[in-house]
DNA sequence: CTACAAGCTCAACTTAACTTGAGGTCAAGC
DNA sequence: GCTTGACCTCAAGTTAAGTTGAGCTTGTAG
């Protein structure tokens, strides 16, 4: 038979290399979609393998699902997004990202920059000035991501 | 008085934004060492600053504290480190944080470029790619991390 | 038409990373 | 010399992100 458009959740599960309870999770929490066969189970479109690509990718780096689930709704429910939708959500994360970006290259070039520089007094340490903001108070697991 | 080598937790709180409790915790993970006066309280001396700077920016982008702690135990017990040792330290980190660049820089870029590219049939999206070794098990929270 | 693998739901358990609270000690000011 | 704010310990609570298991239904291959 043609290749059906809809997916299993097994098949997402196997194709995205996430577990099927990981998948029903994010379902919960907004993230992913399905709507269901006559016998309740799950069908979902082609599209939802990149969403949960970019989940995965995007938690690798430190973002946490309700973080995620944020930048997600801008991509429309209906529809398959279009490269105009994705594009929205990339140019939403730019600048969450272009921190991180930076955060990772102080901390991958500017770990030893600083050493070399001098500053062991801390102070003046590029690693910690403008970051002041970590004193934010929050109770439980504190977040991972702070843009 | 000539200004104390040694601080307080309550120094270290302040001047590094982490929250005493989380001081204690780190301590007890082995990310941070601290000698006692006579009256039992914590005393930390200078560098525990740049330490605990590192630990909050590397949590940011998503490496867990067994992995700093891993790292940091190139740094040596008994005296400050050198730039020698910091070299070390970020050297062994450089490969993981080379991959998190490039992930971050997946999702920035690639993300858009993808979609300008008309792989829109996922299968060879540069965000799913090579990274199937995702597929791994374990139990809990899945690890931010899987450099 | 009957196995049996794949799905479904819901509750309970797990790990990481802390925070909160109770109950008690230490130290600097008035 | 006492009070008040920092410290100390230890146990228990919390949040995020899932996993595990029990009990029940679906669907497909022989």
């Amino acid at each position: 038979m043609a290749p059906a458009t809809e997916l299993t959740v097994g098949q997402v599960a196997m194709r995205s290399g996430v577990a099927v309870s990981a998948l029903h999770f994010y379902e919960t929490r907004g993230l992913i979609r399905s709507h269901r066969t006559a016998g309740n189970q799950r069908r979902y479109s082609r599209d939802v393998l990149r969403r949960v690509a970019i989940i995965r990718v995007a938690q690798e780096v430190g973002i946490s699902l309700s973080e995620i689930a944020a930048a997600l709704q801008s991509l429309p429910e209906g529809r398959t997004p279009t490269r105009e939708d994705w594009n929205l959500l990339s140019t939403a994360w730019r600048d969450g990202l272009d921190h991180k970006i930076a955060q990772l290259k102080k901390l991958r070039d500017g770990l030893s920059d600083c050493i070399g520089c001098g500053c062991m007094s801390i102070d003046k340490c590029p690693l910690r000035n403008k970051e002041d903001r970590l004193a934010r108070e929050g109770t439980g697991a504190r977040r991972l991501i702070a843009s």
